[in-house]
DNA sequence: GCGAGATGCCTAGGATGTCAAGGTATGCTG
DNA sequence: CAGCATACCTTGACATCCTAGGCATCTCGC
């Protein structure tokens, strides 16, 4: 996985549904923030591709909101790397945020499907 | 349908999506601005609101891109309102975008599914 | 042994889009 | 005539994302 320069250019994201999915990875196990862009787009079948440049400032502002918890470990490589697992209150937001994406995604679909 | 007062709070839109809402609802028929906030929350059985202040500057850049043309015409209640109707670059973006919704869509969805 | 690339973290600056809150004017209805 | 719905618009604040950098370590190929 190259570094930042970006072949396709493609794979914009929706504001807002970054928080959501970087809490639905930290929900699967405490993962470093390097590692979870990795994640994401591989789940995603690299549909999805998390910039640093975004991946860092949300992580910052999840921890402070106290959805994320951070601590220092060593990765399998064994290099320091900051891991992030979910709090409790972090579990409870990501149930709102999954839900309201639902409602937001069924919304969207009575639009776009309306013929008449 | 009262004014801005705004009783739930409820209904934030994601970043994106409301120039491909307002490009479909304007795919049905011409239609001006203020209809159009009716339209897609009567569609979307209130489950979207469309602000005003989100609205106006939406028509004012698609316009400006060339999607929507306007012209003036007057309601059936007798007063003059700026009609909206779809280009055909409009409708070229519209498929674009909502290929893009669906992409995205699918791949969110691939992430919040993922039990392992 | 050395350079390139991957791994890992971070920041600053600008662009964009949404929202809250205001404003104007007209028509209908009680 | 007051109040509300219709219909348009603008301003300023704010959040989020992206571009584009920077730093340090480790590994692999040459």
């Amino acid at each position: 996985m190259s570094r930042q320069p970006e072949k396709s250019s493609e794979a914009e994201l929706l504001q807002g549904t970054l928080d959501m999915l970087i809490l639905k990875v930290t929900a699967l196990q405490p993962i470093h923030g390097y590692a979870i862009a990795q994640r994401i787009q591989q789940i995603s079948r690299d549909a999805l591709q998390i910039r640093q440049g975004s991946l860092y400032p949300a992580l910052y502002r999840l921890e402070n909101r106290g959805w994320l918890k951070a601590d220092w470990r060593t990765t399998e490589g064994g290099r320091e790397a900051k891991f992030y697992s979910l709090t409790p209150q972090g579990r409870r937001q990501l149930a709102v945020e999954t839900a309201g994406w639902r409602r937001l995604c069924d919304a969207i679909s009575l639009v776009l499907e309306t013929a008449e």
